[in-house]
RNA sequence: GGUCCCGUAGCUCAGUUGGAUAGAGCAUCUGCCUUCUAAGCAGAGGGUCGCAGGUUCAAAUCCUGCCGGGAUCGCCA
């Protein structure tokens, strides 16, 4: 729709140009065709006349009348007008916007996924919990999100592939391993007493260690340490693995690959040591001294020389340790050899989903891809990172950030613990709210914006959740339709009838102003894909379904405007087509956010 | 102290990447159910867009400097 338009208004520029009203070399880049914010001025508006006043040294009202008696004579144009500093302002005809439901209906759910991947291949990152027990509900809004954007990036045309880097190779998994061989020895009967500090104490290890012991009976109990850590590392990860996946599935998020970290280094081979070699090939790994961290006293700081990761050419403010000083490599070595391995797979994009609280290691991680895609980090004059991505290399990372999830019970700031038992696991959470409210309520808000998250609250007045709004709207289209077919047995969803409905029956303002918020569905989608931004799509979705239930609700006080005349089969078939359009738009919008359209909210 | 985020209505937040008179929900107030589902609709009040400069036809949006809140800061993950 936008398109047609634009390339009318650059084509009247043109025209112009070669009948010498404008200077034939005026560059014409900048202009614009947007939606007015206030209907007044119009279905489109642009501001052509003001960008190209000052190059062409002429008054932007004199260009812009030039425009308008071009545009005037256009078949889907039924005025234009200037206002205000040189705005062009362009109603179009009726039929214009006829034609667009009619587009709608032919394209079905095909109608918004505009294409703009072009099949391009991305690797979306998100959850990589570790292994060591159920999700709780911090993890939830990475969760979402990622699969939200990977649903967005699928639906704007890219080839998406989700991922979960499982940790389950650092100090943390060995920590689970002994908790769960002391649940092991409670299976068989012994008194474990309390917990130690430093393990785990939750509930949920419990069935961990008794199928240790049935796997095992009895003959781990006089082990030494070393003999068993392993073994109970890898059963124990088994175990928990389907625990986490029972509770994505639970929101309605899935993976496509679920990548080990462990495995990196498994089975004679070395793909973190073959990273590592890929840097220093190109002179950015040496073995070196980091200064110590300022600002807070660190006891256990020891000077020692280690193996760096040179991000400081990539502006991060330190250079990066790739090997712990017992000899094992760090989490971010790790990392990069795992980043390494998505780039060797062919990605042309990555994203990262990663919480606030790992902001301060974004640049290395930016500096790594940019290493390896020989890309760059940009950054300003004075080294500020102009944006979370490289550039410009074979392939490119962009990290995206979702805030911290705040959690209040009754207005009151709630501190999980799993030892006190005040641990709040996401499946609480899906069960207490359901998975839809959960998904929308995490969409709701830019990622980058904090979430307060009051469990009670949320629990009671989960009907105030704007999810039921739009789910609302959607079913109340399917109420419509189910009460038309008693009047008009043909008009069910999708007839011909429907289909092919008399469309120039449609002429009232709210009507009209529906088509409007449908024709936007596309440009929309594509802005909110390029953005990396899904939850432009759930603003979205809510101002499409006030303007639905805005338009039934006239028809209280005006029954001519009902979608449904007894009398007049031929008006109920064009209006029905309209909402189902609007009915489209929405389910396509809920299924990309991952929560469901229902027929009826009963 | 360094780095990074956030300051928009009483509260929670949008603001189409620079457009016209800054929007929505909640809360407060006023109306609307013998009428296609009231999980709804219509309306009212409520604003120095943290502050001060700058850039230009145009700034909540971009730049600079302050002020306030938060996250994070060698080998944890």
């Amino acid at each position: 729709m936008f398109a047609e338009i634009e390339s009318r208004v650059s084509a009247a520029l043109e025209e112009l140009k070669s009948e010498g009203a404008l200077p034939p070399d005026l560059p014409t880049h900048g202009l614009e065709v947007e939606v007015p914010r206030d209907p007044t001025h119009g279905d489109l508006s642009s501001n052509a006349a003001m960008v190209l006043a000052k190059p062409a040294r002429m008054k932007p009202r004199d260009i812009a009348e030039k425009l308008q008696a071009k545009l005037s004579a256009d078949a889907n144009i039924a005025s234009v007008s200037v206002a205000g500093p040189g705005f062009l302002n362009i109603t179009l005809k009726p039929e214009f916007w006829h034609g667009l439901v009619r587009a709608i209906h032919s394209d079905g759910a095909g109608y918004g996924r505009t294409g703009l991947g072009k099949g391009q291949t991305v690797n979306i990152e998100y959850v990589s919990a570790n292994p060591t027990g159920p999700m709780h509900v911090g993890h939830c809004r990475g969760a979402v999100f990622g699969d939200a954007l990977g649903n967005l990036l699928a639906f704007a045309g890219f080839d998406v592939t989700r991922e979960y880097y499982i940790n389950d190779a650092g100090g943390q998994v060995d920590v689970l391993a002994r908790s769960v061989f002391l649940r092991y020895r409670e299976a068989l009967g012994e008194d474990i007493g309390e917990i130690p500090a430093g393990l785990y104490p939750g509930e949920y290890l419990k069935p961990v260690g008794e199928a240790l012991a049935r796997a095992h009976g009895r003959s781990l109990l006089d082990k030494p340490e070393a003999d068993w850590l392993a073994l109970v590392r890898t059963f124990a990860i088994d175990q928990i693995m389907p625990m986490i996946k029972e509770d994505l599935a639970a929101l309605n998020i899935r993976h496509d690959v679920f990548f080990s970290e462990a495995a990196l280094t498994k089975g004679g081979t070395d793909k973190v040591k073959a990273a590592i070699d890929a840097l220093r090939a190109k002179g950015l790994i040496y073995e070196g001294r980091l200064e110590k961290p300022k600002g807070h006293e660190d006891e256990e700081w020891e000077d020692r020389e280690q193996t760096l990761f040179k991000s400081t050419e990539f502006g991060d403010e330190a250079d990066r340790a790739l090997m712990k000083s017992d000899g094992s490599y760090t989490y971010f070595a790790g990392d990069v050899a795992y980043h390494y391995d998505k780039l060797q797979r062919g990605y042309k994009h990555l994203v990262n989903v990663f919480g606030a609280d790992h902001i301060g290691y974004i640049p290395r991680m930016l500096a790594a891809v940019a290493a390896f895609t020989d890309g760059t980090v940009e950054r300003d004059a004075k080294g500020k990172l102009k944006a979370w991505q490289t550039t410009g290399g074979s392939a490119d990372v962009a990290i995206r950030v979702v805030n911290l999830v705040k959690l209040f019970k009754n207005g009151e700031p709630y501190k999980m613990s799993k030892r006190a038992g005040t641990f709040v696991t996401l499946r609480d959470v899906v069960d207490e709210v359901g998975r839809d409210p959960v998904r929308f309520m995490m969409l709701y808000r830019k990622e980058l914006e904090p979430l307060d998250f009051d469990f009670a609250k949320v629990t009671e007045q989960s009907k105030d959740n704007p999810v039921f709004y739009v789910q609302y709207a959607h079913a109340r289209v399917a109420s419509v339709f189910r009460n038309a077919q008693e009047v008009f047995p043909e008009l069910s969803p999708g007839s011909e009838a429907v289909r092919n409905a008399d469309l120039s029956r449609l002429t009232d303002a709210g009507e009209i102003d529906l088509i409007r918020k449908v024709a936007a569905f596309p440009r929309l989608v594509s802005g909110a894909a390029r953005a990396e931004e899904p939850h432009r799509l759930a603003f979205y979705l809510y101002e499409l379904a006030s303007a639905l239930h805005a338009q039934w609700s006239r028809g209280n006080d005006s029954p001519h405007l009902r979608f449904i005349q007894a009398d007049d089969g031929v008006m109920t078939a064009a209006r029905l087509a309209l909402i189902a359009a609007v009915q489209q738009v929405i389910s396509s919008g809920l299924s990309v956010l991952g929560v469901e359209a229902p027929e009826s909210m009963r």
